[in-house]
DNA sequence: CCTATTTTTTCGAGCCTCGAAAAAATACTG
DNA sequence: CAGTATTTTTTCGAGGCTCGAAAAAATAGG
């Protein structure tokens, strides 16, 4: 049941709005963020005041900016990078990498490491998350004091409280509560993310005009993930941080998928499906652990040059997405599509299939008009995009929070 | 972007929610209300004293309540039902239908009429709907004025803003914009809305232990539809009604729907799809009109007997839905499902292979644990929603005004 | 150096919610 | 039957927040 709006609410509101309204728009005066949010100059300058006194945010030097206009210059306002520091974990199949990032958004120190997540053990596996992370924090440039959040993202399914990582392609293992247990380490609250939100939230971040309400960012790896934002807000699953569309049924009892079943959407579009329908393999044949991208670039090449198997590995991938995207807009409507990652690089050898494919869906009738984007990176994406979800925490739990910390409020799913 | 809380919205939320908690509780107490609100006593004093004043709420006479406790006996408030009336009508396939609600929920008088949708021209159908409005308030025993909103449920897609039927089964006609010009002639507030969304609301409304935050409908009818609440929210697509399950792909190429593509999930689901595999037709076979309710049961009675087609249309009804629904649980984690429609009554024939097949997919894990609830008369659901909503319009929107309209406020899809 | 212009701050007014206390209305008790 | 205990509801003053208007601040143009 949802609950009334206390007086207190109020201010802390205001305040979470006028912070997001300076992470976004970067250097705005109080003026503009008068008009942005729709409250008045003196509220505004009550606030930010305050925010400024807190050391959240700094007044720009008037030196630093030129005023062409007649009238007192505008002063711009930024957030203070001292104010906190967020860690940005990312997991990801044999990788594993780490960020500091100051409160405006910089990244102030990075470690990457390579290691072989299939064949660890729960313990190793934790161990270097927590080691990685632990040797970030002992860093003597870094204030641990400031360290307000650590996001860690990873390839798979997580739970909706964003605390546990229930089942990844990455490792056997399960159930494994990175969050909590990063948390007990170190004393700092965490966040655990599927990538392909965080993704859809460093699109949004990057290019709000393309991204804007409603619009869909696909992982084209070696397996095939979704991150969704609709009506402005990140979808997610009821338990899980769902959207797992590459296990949405393309054709039932048909090819082996990763996950064990058959017919996935993935099991004819991910690498390993594509690799395996390139070789002419049966669809029965265990997929295999990891293709490299210089091989998968190699099979696109063979492809864009003969009418081989491969070529027709490629139409069967964009067959599958595209059905897939039919049966997802028959639920949603249609909306653009971001296609993220290596594969992506291939997309001209998949768009023909899967654009007939959702001609022949509900979805249909504007297949013209959807608009694929491509993006071959997703690694700086999912870092991006957790950041930012660490950066908004900061913003609305710690810069404004609660009298006490309500329910309602947490976990809202804001891009 | 959104937009700053200013003071006044604060009075308007919490009456909001004031009226909110009546509707809900029925008959609650001010502490009742106090409690599930959680402001202060003082404020829902306030706030109930006004809107008593106003003729929103009344008091329960103190004589019709049994205080078997010490102390001072609580006064019930409910909500006034000579406050305001609202209509709902329900067009479906060759029936149309009209409710006028008083405020406080009770049915107060309505109409019902058979027709012939689908070969009515475009002005038949609009002079129809019109007609039946105008016939309820002409009603001499109806105070028109009192008359605040009128919602039109439609079997088909509707646009996302609740004003038009984009496309429907019942009827070649296409882009109708019915609230439109419903306003447009009686100078009422009115929206269109999906029947199935509307089932869903009712559903919620009727039972919100079992459908509280996440739910399913899903109307086993001449089509499929869904009704979709999704964190406590109905779930509509980025510009139409969307939750299109029974155009969800389920054999890419497959059977003939009756929507012009192919392997729908409706076109082995649908009663038209089962008739037709139970006459051993092709699936190419072009899908007829309709068929009565009692030839379906004669063929779920078949289908019981023996071993024959009629079982195995109804299996591969199961199939479809089974399929469908994996891939729905692949995006939204599995949640509890309401079967609705006459052909419902035949869920037993359909269960087994609709758990076999949702055993195969990724919601296969909780395959046991999901329930689903069954509910043969759909129409009177739809009615109900469709009522439900437009009384929340009337709480929300008019007993609850924002100094000016909220273009934010505006549309949220509450159940 | 003065004026026009634009931004920002200040200040009092008006609401709103809250907590505490008072008032109201009943059941229990001897 | 009167007094007491108990529970609900209202009243009242305090504190906070936002707003509009006016003042103050800061710059360009003449």
């Amino acid at each position: 049941m949802s609950v009334g709006i206390r007086h207190d609410d109020l201010r802390r509101r205001n305040r979470a709005m006028v912070i997001s309204a300076v992470r976004r728009a970067g250097q705005p005066s109080r003026t503009e963020i008068a008009a942005t949010t729709g409250l008045s100059h003196s509220t505004i300058s009550a606030i930010s005041s305050d925010l400024i006194q807190e050391g959240i945010l700094t007044e720009i030097k008037a030196s630093e900016t030129v005023s062409m206009k007649r009238g007192r210059p505008q002063v711009g306002l930024s957030l203070n990078p001292e104010a906190a520091a967020v860690l940005a974990v990312v997991l990801s199949l044999n990788f594993l990498s780490v960020a500091v990032i100051d409160y405006a958004g910089q990244v102030v120190a990075e470690e990457q490491r390579r290691l072989d997540t299939l064949t660890m053990s729960r313990d190793e596996l934790i161990g270097e998350c927590v080691a990685i992370v632990r040797r970030r924090l002992e860093d003597p440039d870094l204030d641990v004091q400031s360290v307000a959040r650590i996001a860690l993202a990873i390839q798979g399914i997580t739970d909706s409280h964003a605390r546990a990582m229930l089942w990844s392609p990455i490792t056997p293992q399960t159930n494994i509560a990175f969050a909590d247990i990063l948390e007990r380490e170190f004393g700092i609250p965490a966040i655990m993310e599927n990538d392909c939100n965080m993704m859809a939230v460093a699109l949004r971040w990057r290019d709000p005009d393309r991204y804007r309400d409603d619009f869909i960012a696909i992982l084209l790896s070696h397996g095939i993930g979704m991150g969704l934002v609709l009506k402005g807000e990140l979808f997610t699953g009821t338990h899980s941080s769902g959207g797992e569309f590459g296990h949405m049924i393309h054709r039932p009892g048909g090819a082996l998928c990763r996950c064990g079943r058959r017919g996935c959407v993935e099991a004819y579009a991910g690498n390993y499906a594509i690799w395996r329908n390139a070789r002419q393999l049966s669809e029965n044949a265990e997929p295999v652990a990891d293709v490299s991208d210089a091989e998968m670039r190699a099979l696109a090449a063979r492809a864009r040059q003969t009418d081989g198997p491969e070529r027709e590995a490629y139409r069967k991938a964009g067959e599958a997405l595209g059905f897939g995207l039919g049966s997802l807009f028959a639920l949603i409507d249609p909306a653009p599509v971001a296609m993220v990652g290596a594969s992506a690089a291939a997309f001209d050898l998949i768009e023909p299939a899967l654009r007939e494919a959702i001609a022949q869906t509900a979805g249909g009738h504007h297949s013209g008009s959807i608009s694929f984007d491509t993006e071959t990176n997703e690694l700086p994406l999912i870092r991006e995009g957790c950041a930012l979800r660490a950066l908004s925490f900061v913003d609305q739990e710690i810069f404004a929070p609660g009298t006490q910390a309500r329910a309602s409020s947490v976990g809202k799913n804001v891009a």
